[in-house]
DNA sequence: TGCGTAGGCCAACAAGCGTTGACATTACTC
DNA sequence: GAGTAATGTCAACGCTTGTTGGCCTACGCA
């Protein structure tokens, strides 16, 4: 509970550096795989481990437990664009590109969707992450502030659909789909549930 | 193994009536439930059968094994109308329709979502509902033979995301919309989808 | 009335789980 | 070079899981 207790800065970028970085981010990212290959239950403690090469219980001293890995390996960022610099027709395709990007850059997506399906803790995340990232980019498009929600619902329904048949459940044809195939369907309808008047 | 075991006909309706055709039924909703609110590894079989009010060896006696249970509890039915007798331009709305009423008769739907979320039968099994039962009625509304895989797929992902904010994730603004307000929004995507020349 | 059998319960099993604490080892400071 | 804290290993715990086999009960036919 020292104040500085054993990091050895290495002098000229002034960045610490411990040894157990590099263990800590090998467990992450093997957390991260098997919670987006296996969800929150089958992904067991042990397999993490053995995926990052050390004991169970170093898991335990560095996340304290399963929950508190599982929320350190899912920080998500959706690093959404700034609509008001879209160009107001197009905000739909630069969403769904953007989407598509961030599903098949890593699989943290994966993982939080799969856990969130059958977790508690899994969709409360979920729901946070609708709330605080989506929500507000909807309301830079949205024409009418009171609608925003039932739209970001819309759009979060039909990009998460596309996530969960072509990620999750590898619906074949939804597999098959190329990106830009992809962009030209889904990019009119989330730009409808955004911008268009209400039906 | 004898040919006609004990049944004990009740002579009149002609339909055969075992005393344990009850319990089989109370352990089938049950499971039902189960993997409809938990998923498939956190319903376990000690819970189902607590539900039922029997052991949970009479499970096993009964369906041979927990993937056995599973197997027998969700015998998904879609029930899809024949959209040959469907107005060309209304089968997107028919289509919503009769989904959202599916979802909100059982769980048997949440359950093989859930379960497909993060099992490999699961998801096999919604691969086999996708192919045998959406993809035949997109067959009867598509221009194109070629296409109707990848817009049955379009379809699935728009009306799977909405189950799964709306019932899985409960995302508030998806679980606030009103059935009429969803068929208003989805229809017509739902009707694009399949009908509208490609982009 | 007696008997076979289907229906049901109980106790236990092996395996796997998250988690814990004691012990060994490495690296860093003085 | 000694001492200390960080890093890692080992073995075990208590618990839950799916699954099994033996035993009891009560119905339905003769």
């Amino acid at each position: 509970m020292t104040g500085s207790p054993s990091t050895s800065t290495d002098s000229g970028t002034g960045k610490a550096t411990r040894r157990s970085d590099a263990t800590r981010t090998a467990i992450l990212a093997a957390a991260r795989e098997r919670f987006a290959a296996d969800g929150y239950e089958r992904a067991t403690i042990r397999a993490i481990a053995k995926d990052a090469h050390i004991d169970p219980s170093m898991v335990m001293r560095y996340f304290g437990s399963k929950e508190g890995l599982f929320a350190a390996a899912v920080a998500l960022d959706l690093r959404l664009p700034d609509l008001t610099r879209v160009p107001r027709d197009e905000v739909g395709l630069t969403l769904v590109t953007h989407f598509l990007g961030l599903w098949e850059e890593n699989e943290e997506l994966t993982a939080v969707l799969r856990v969130g399906a059958t977790n508690q803790a899994g969709a409360e995340r979920m729901q946070g992450i609708f709330r605080d990232q989506l929500l507000p980019v909807a309301r830079q498009v949205c024409p009418d502030p009171e609608q925003v929600p039932a739209r970001a619902a819309l759009c979060a329904a039909q990009l998460l659909g596309l996530a969960l048949t072509r990620y999750v459940l590898r619906l074949p044809p939804a597999v098959a789909l190329h990106r830009d195939e992809l962009v030209a369907w889904l990019g009119p309808t989330v730009q409808r549930y955004l911008t268009a008047p209400s039906p």
